[in-house]
DNA sequence: AAAAATATTAACAATTTTGTTAGAATTTTC
DNA sequence: GAAAATTCTAACAAAATTGTTAATATTTTT
């Protein structure tokens, strides 16, 4: 009757994906995902003929929904820098917050299986030297009318990815820690997105001596 | 001849150390750390029984280990409140330093395995609760002299802790990235620290209209 | 509807990994 | 230095986990 869809490979790349997520490429079982997704152990290996080919798809997948919606972030107006950069910061963090988990499953392969350092290197470097030089170049013009303080655009940005990226990656020892339910919690993540706004904004408001605080170390 | 000192089981300790660091419990194997130890597979069964008790010796000391790096932060003088947080953050930020590979673990357990949550808890607990007290006591009093902007405690904690963390648990991602070598850079980490500290400062920093630059979501 | 291609199952095989045991060697205690 | 406790070894066992295969069912093509 109905055409076949091989709905059962795409039950299996659910289940792998929700697997992978969860515990990781080392904690991950392919009987689990099977079961999971409602077939048998076989069809797994049918489909995707090892755990590693399976592994890849949903990696390189996650991958790209990552890099694509930090890409969103940055394909910007000609607002002034400040409010680009207020409204790139809120959208970053709502992209996160919608994928909440990729951030720690993606440090967690890389830091155990530095080979696939590969796919990272392609796939961020292919736009990541551009955005960098746009944004330097956005800085410089802006820092040049007193509109902000400089900075160099690789450390602005690990401020706001360290920011934006680290309360979800912190989540479970946060909420370990505390006894809380953060998923429960908007007004929470309400809280944290404002907050974010007001260190970069504060970060990027010109000042008289912008670093009389530094603390050289011994 | 010279007295019997366990050297075998110690052996032990510091291999597991090292493999568990390195790849999480799950990715863990007792063969490999035995190996690496230098003694057979056998002994490591004969002092740790299995696996896990293995691995809750070792996640006990580093948790213990991250804790009292932490503690020893916070436990400080009768200076300025801004000064007194620029100096936590730098050592707060050379703790991490010397211990790079904590906090990804401990993250990276904890979300793997929930119930290891009750751990955490009591180790955190135990002090966090006086310590956030404290800090935001100082805070008021500090804000009421005008000294700095007033801010909720647990929000700065976060602040500080994701801006000095997240570098490091993102390391491997950051030189899959680049390209770079951040063990030999020690310019980068330098330059980290100030950077955080300069966002800290500002964030205390008293302005006129604080919030201007919040953006509300949709 | 027959042939061809594809999907599915159940049972099995290989490997890896953790854990055990019985006994030998060594150290400590008396 | 003999007895007792302990450290250690080698071989083995059990379980879990990934991967295969041969036969069967279903769908698609002609």
């Amino acid at each position: 009757m109905t055409k076949h869809q091989n709905n059962k490979e795409q039950a299996i790349l659910a289940a792998a994906k929700e697997e992978f997520l969860d515990k990781g490429y080392d904690g991950a079982r392919t009987t689990s995902i099977a079961c999971n997704a409602g077939v048998t152990h076989a069809m797994l290996h049918y489909y995707f003929k090892t755990k590693e080919q399976l592994f890849e798809r949903i990696f390189h997948e996650t991958m790209g929904m990552l890099v694509e919606g930090i890409l969103e972030v940055f394909a910007k107006t000609e607002k002034p820098f400040k409010q680009r950069m207020a409204e790139a910061l809120e959208i970053h963090f709502e992209v996160i917050k919608q994928n909440p988990r990729l951030p720690l499953f993606m440090i967690r392969e890389v830091a155990s299986r530095p080979e696939r350092f590969a796919v990272i290197k392609n796939v961020i470097s292919t736009f990541a030297g551009n955005l960098l030089a746009t944004m330097q170049k956005d800085i410089n013009q802006a820092a040049s009318n007193d509109e902000i303080s400089p900075i160099d655009a690789t450390t602005l940005l690990l401020d706001m990815i360290s920011l934006n990226v680290f309360p979800f990656v912190v989540k479970p020892v946060y909420e370990a820690a505390t006894g809380l339910d953060l998923n429960a919690d908007s007004a929470f993540w309400e809280q944290r997105k404002a907050e974010n706004i007001e260190l970069i904004m504060r970060r990027l408001t010109p000042t008289q001596d912008s670093s009389q605080f530094i603390v050289h170390s011994s």
